[in-house]
DNA sequence: CACATAATTATACGTTGGTTTAGGTGCCAA
DNA sequence: TTGGCACCTAAACCAACGTATAATTATGTG
C-alpha cells in the first residue's frame, strides 16, 4: 500500500525493515527489489542461523522466511524465536507446502503463508499487515515495560497496598489486613500513586490492571454485612 | 481427550454438541459415531442452509464442516456465521483443499483446517480444543452481556457522569463540565454505582474497562496547573 | 560511625466522597 | 389530570482520603 511509501518518507530513522530469509540468492534479491521499490528498508539472510548470529537491527518491521531453510527449519525457526521472545510478524513462503505445514504456521502466529508462485501484491499486502501489527505489539510493549519499571521502584509494603488498593478496598481495610494503622496505609498509598505516576485511582486501576495485578476480590460485601 | 467424557458425565443438560455439516452422508455418520464415542452429542446436518433454516439448538460446542458443500461454500459459510453472530469455533475438513484455502480459513478465525484423510485423533483434539475456547467465550459473552443490560439501564446524565468518573476527575470538575452543582453529581454517581454493581471504584472502573468506556483521558493535570 | 532507606505511628488539617432529607422542574403516558 | 420518571438542587452530616510535620526503629551501605 502507499501508506507504506509515506511512512517510509516521514519516519526514515525508525523506517521498518522487512528481514528475509530465504537460502536462494535469487528469491533474496527478487524480494529485495520488491520491498525496496515501495520504500521499505531490508536486510538479507540465507539461513535461521545466519539471521540469529548476525547483529541485526532490533528494529520494527517484520521476517519473510521461506519454510524449507539450510539447518533449521522455518517452522521450527517460528518456535525458537518465540521461545527466545523476538515477537517479530512472520510471513512465510513455500514451494512445496502442504496444509497441516500452513496450519502449522499460522496457529504459531503466522501472519500469512504464501505458496509460490505468489503474487507481488498479496506478498505486499502481507507486509504491510505484517509490519503494522509489528508496530502495535510494540507499542503495546513498551507501555508495559514502562510501567514494569514503575512497579518495580515499589517497596514490598508498597506493592501490597497497591494490590488492596485496586481490589477496591478502603485503607481502613487495607490496614487491618495488614496489621497496619490506617495513616501507615495512606502513606504507603500516596508513594506508590507517585511512583506509578498515577493520577487517579482510575487511572491506577487501569495500570494494575494492564500489569495483571488485582483480580474481582473487592471484600466490601464482607465488611457491608455488619453495617 | 478423556476430559470431554468426564465433562459429558458430570454436565449431562449443558453438553457441548458437535454440529456437523458435510454433504455426503456416510462422512456424517462416521463423524457422528467417533464423537460419540468419545461422550459428544452429535447434530448432523447435509448442507450449510440446512444448518441455518434448522432450529439448532444453540448450545455450546463447535462446526466440524467440509470446505466444499452444496450451495454456500465453507469459507463463505464461515464468513456469514460471523456476520450473523453466529461464533461457533469451527474446523474445517477437505478432501481437496489448498493452502491458500487454509490460510484463509485459519486468518479468519477457524479452529483447525484437517486435510482428509486425517487421523481420528487429530479431529478430536481439535474437537476437544474448540469446545473449550467456546465454552470461554460464551462466559466472556455471558458477563458482558451482564455489564451491558447493567449499562443500558443508566439515564443519559448518568452514563455521562460513569465515562467521566471512571477517567479519573473529580466531582468537581464533573460537575463543571457538565454544569451541575457537585451534589449533582454526587447523586447521579451514586445511582450509577449502584445500577452498574459496583461495590467500589475500582470495580466500576474494571466494568466500564470491559463497556470500553473511559479511555486514558484523565484532565486531572489540567486542573492542577491552576492549584 | 554517619547516612540513606524502609517502615511505622501520631496529630492535625483540609479536601473529597457519599447519603439522607426535602424539595423543585419538566416531560410523557395512562 | 394524575402519576411516574428523569433531572436538578440545597443543607447537613459523616466517612474516607490525602498531605504535612515530626518522631521512632531497623537495616544496610559507604
Amino acid at each position: 500500500m502507499n501508506a507504506i511509501v509515506k511512512n517510509a518518507t516521514f519516519v526514515a530513522a525508525a523506517s521498518p525493515v522487512v528481514f528475509i530469509v530465504d537460502d536462494d540468492r535469487s528469491v533474496r534479491e527478487a524480494l529485495s527489489a520488491l520491498f525496496r521499490s515501495v520504500g521499505l528498508r531490508v536486510e538479507l539472510y540465507g539461513s535461521a542461523m545466519e539471521f540469529l548470529n548476525g547483529r541485526r537491527s532490533d528494529a520494527a518491521g517484520c521476517l519473510v522466511l521461506d519454510v524449507r531453510l539450510p539447518g533449521l527449519s522455518g517452522l521450527d525457526f517460528q518456535t525458537q524465536l518465540a521461545a527466545s521472545g523476538i515477537h517479530l510478524p512472520i510471513i512465510f513462503m513455500t514451494g512445496h507446502g502442504d496444509i497441516p505445514m500452513s496450519v502449522r504456521a499460522m496457529k504459531a502466529g503466522a501472519v500469512d503463508f504464501l505458496a509460490k508462485p505468489f503474487r507481488e501484491q498479496d506478498m505486499l499486502d502481507a507486509v504491510a499487515a505484517a509490519i503494522e501489527c509489528d508496530a502495535r505489539r510494540r507499542r503495546d510493549s513498551e507501555a508495559l515495560s514502562s510501567l514494569k519499571s514503575m512497579l518495580s521502584s515499589l517497596t514490598p509494603r508498597e506493592r501490597e497496598v497497591l494490590e488492596h488498593v485496586t481490589s477496591g478496598l478502603m485503607n481502613k481495610q487495607i490496614a487491618a489486613l495488614l496489621g497496619l494503622s490506617e495513616i501507615t496505609v495512606k502513606i504507603h498509598r500516596g508513594n506508590l500513586m507517585r511512583k506509578m505516576g498515577a493520577r487517579s485511582l482510575a487511572d491506577l486501576v487501569r495500570k494494575a490492571e494492564a500489569l495483571g495485578i488485582g483480580a474481582p476480590s473487592d471484600l466490601t460485601m464482607a465488611s457491608h454485612a455488619q453495617a
